[in-house]
DNA sequence: AAAATTTAAGTTACCGGTAACTTTTTTGAT
DNA sequence: ATCAAAAAAGTTACCGGTAACTTAAATTTT
């Protein structure tokens, strides 16, 4: 008990018990348990559940990152989940995490399993969905509006004049962001008397590849496609490799945008139109509010980190 | 204690107190404290701790794929920490984790504080330690000889010709496998007779705009250079980026070498001169090895994945 | 120097699951 | 129906740290 009370440093020892004490901890090699804290005082552990997709998507690893920063500098750390975009994986994982008895939870997305839901729900463990805009998240929310972020897209490039459009994504969930993107842009184009002539979703991971070759396949399905959207930067930057090497012309035969502003943007010759989100932002914000929440604090329930169109010159 | 029994399937109970144990279960939203059960059986947990320097780096986000990927298959989950190339930063996280009772551990790097060690050496987890190979492991080691990558990286450039060598990357530390390569690279060079006549270390992550702006330094601290290795293909990227912008030419003018072969090498209408590293294998493979032997297993203690030079067209 | 007060150190019980053991109930054999 | 064996259910104790409490030692006050 006394050894407790001096690694504890909550007073109640002298000074000579102090030096003892330590000088045995030194000398046997002893860590403490954590274990045993966490259960004896039936609190909650500084393990923080992190859900997030893929780690193949480069958005997501830019999320990650900003959390864990933030997690580490408050002593709590990441207990890592990919779910591979299935719910199924999330409801598992879900499970699993609480057994362990979590400080916090940080779930990509705003859709989740009934079960998962009653679990988060009995656990009352503090939670922040990210990712996608949630106005009555179950606990907390930090995101942006991805159907907005499309929906701007598609009127930015009605705007250039185009007619008939094409979408190059990876989704094939009905519930993610992605997909809301596709929707946003779906109605902006209906809206404004335009055609979505085609939209391909690849069983892959969104990146440069992808980009290369789905452009392929869309216009081999549809040549007659004016403008492309694609889910990221990276299929977009693919995209404007694959027209490189066929000789179509960017934007005179051919527009391209991407999504999430990602750094490759940054060494291109041509600035490309996109939207600009700050990832590690969403990261950051989302494990301060939770270890805010975590302290007791009530906050504001969701925060909109918002999007900025970038209009490039790639349409 | 009927309960339990029901819960873990181990026989002992009827088929009537089953059905009522599990319709309990259902009704009060159970969920087992899995922190009880490891704390009382003097047990492990299910918790791998992996240590990765961070996640700016792309290479390093491979590997955490491939190790989460083998994991979750096994019903274990990762404890992430980012050491940013801080080795006191490794050291605290080392002590946190495992004060948790991991299963194992997987540390990137072969360079650990003597405090990190003894934390090790008492705890007597299973460990690997990837990336850089290690012919004397604390446990075991997955990896490649980086080393070896750069000498041989030297030796191709000098067999092309080159006299005058360039480098650029991000690494301070002494102790990391980029450095090594570094020294591979410059020992080759020596031993053929070139010169390196400048290197530069960054202070940034290894991604493509560092590369960029970092070839300009290079250039402008020494214009004489004829072929530049990067820290990692995405540099290398931002370099011919740079090249295109100021009109440089590739090969002619000056030759790049990256390393890793990342995901942007598939769509450029080039073929990057780099090292072909197999990411997602290491992490694989060190988190399948790790579960072996948690399995009680007695396994080689050392894997070379080894590498393959990619001649490409930009030397 | 004795009593009152403060500080230091020690005891007990508990968290929740389960190993090891004991008791009760059921099943089967004579 | 009686007893033996097998199956099911129940009891106890323990893991390691710490809250809450008690006891002992040191310090201060009268």
């Amino acid at each position: 008990m006394t050894a407790s009370r001096v690694l504890r440093d909550e007073g109640g020892f002298s000074e000579k018990t102090r030096v003892k004490v330590l000088a045995e901890v030194e000398r046997l090699g002893y860590l403490p348990n954590r274990l045993a804290t966490v259960f004896a005082g039936d609190k909650k552990s500084t393990f923080i559940g992190v859900s997030i997709p893929d780690l193949g998507n480069e958005v997501f690893t830019h999320v990650l990152e900003g959390i864990d920063r933030k997690l580490v500098s408050f002593n709590h750390q990441t207990v890592l989940g990919m779910t591979q975009h299935v719910l199924a994986e999330e409801e598992s994982w879900v499970e699993t995490v609480l057994s362990w008895q979590p400080a916090g939870l940080i779930l990509t997305g705003r859709a989740h399993t009934p079960r998962a839901l009653q679990l988060l729900a009995g656990a009352g463990v503090p939670l922040v969905e990210i990712w996608d805009l949630n106005s009555s998240p179950i606990d907390m929310c930090v995101g942006l509006n991805h159907f907005d972020s499309g929906y701007d897209m598609g009127r930015f490039l009605l705007s250039k004049g185009y007619q008939r459009f094409g979408y190059v994504g990876t989704s094939h969930d009905t519930a993610n962001a992605a997909t809301a993107r596709l929707h946003g842009y779906a109605k902006a184009i209906e809206d404004g008397g335009g055609r979505l002539t085609k939209q391909l979703c690849l069983n892959d991971i969104p990146g440069f590849y992808p980009g290369y070759y789905g452009t392929e396949q869309l216009l081999s399905a549809d040549p007659s496609v004016e403008v492309v959207f694609f889910q990221n930067d990276n299929m977009a930057v693919g995209a404007v490799q694959f027209c490189e090497a066929q000789k179509i012309s960017i934007p005179g035969d051919l527009g391209i945008a991407g999504w999430g502003e990602l750094p490759i943007a940054s060494v291109l010759p041509y600035r490309l139109t996109t939207v600009q989100v700050n990832h590690l932002r969403i990261g950051q914000l989302a494990a301060e509010k939770l270890l805010l929440r975590i302290n007791g604090d009530l906050l504001e329930p969701v925060s909109d980190v918002g999007f900025t169109l970038v209009a490039g010159d790639t349409v």
